[in-house]
DNA sequence: ACGAACGGTAAGCATAGACTTACGGATGTC
DNA sequence: GACATCCGTAAGTCTATGCTTACCGTTCGT
């Protein structure tokens, strides 16, 4: 459940992963599903499904033999979080630089 | 300068890289400056400075025989919007969910 | 109770890619 | 013009990890 520090963002480097992410975005899937639908193996997407949800980006609940997972709404949250933060840090760089140095004197930190 | 369709997101997936991505972000600097605060060598640096703007992510400028990196607004807000989007589809297929099966009868899609 | 469907796990492999050292090109300084 | 600084690129190594096959446990149907 501990969401990352970086939000859970280096879960989603892996195309396969963000794949299976974008597809439980749009519906909650079993893994027979999600195997389907990529050129993968069932295993393979499994494996992903793991590391998911070990990184709260993803939650499954029983029913019957299947596994039904769907996407947590903590976890993209926590995307949504360090994403804003490194944009609100941006801004203010930039919004200092802008009004500190309108001719481009020294841009050090002494 | 295109950015890609994933929003540059598979960029952020290494950790070196996210560690950049996030100094740029509270301070334009130049490479040796990057290389100085991370565990890696210089040519590291310049390499994953060269991913992040190719992928539209980062911005450089000449500065006598320094090469100032800077964030690219565009490409945060390229992050932004595809965030966005997996976002709404999350919340679309949970709303529909709700409520078209107060009482689970089928999850199927014929 | 037996068989089938579904899925998690182990072991192993193979490829991507992150890192280093070495080099060369451009710019600024004396 | 010579030297120093800063940086990008090439070549090569090595590790992380994504994928596959094989196996086993669990749950449902008949």
């Amino acid at each position: 459940m501990e969401t990352y520090g970086d939000g859970g963002l280096g879960l989603l480097g892996d195309p396969t992963r963000r794949a299976i992410f974008e597809i439980l975005a749009r519906r909650p899937s079993s893994v027979g599903e999600l195997a389907e639908r990529l050129p993968v193996s069932r295993p393979a997407v499994s494996q992903h499904l793991r590391v998911l949800k070990d990184g709260g980006l993803v939650v499954s609940h029983a029913e019957g033999t299947r596994r039904v997972y769907r996407l947590n709404p903590e976890g993209v949250a926590g995307l949504r979080a360090w994403l804003d933060g490194v944009w609100n840090d941006a801004l203010t760089a930039f919004q200092k630089a802008a009004e500190a140095a309108p001719d481009d004197p020294e841009e050090e930190v002494p």
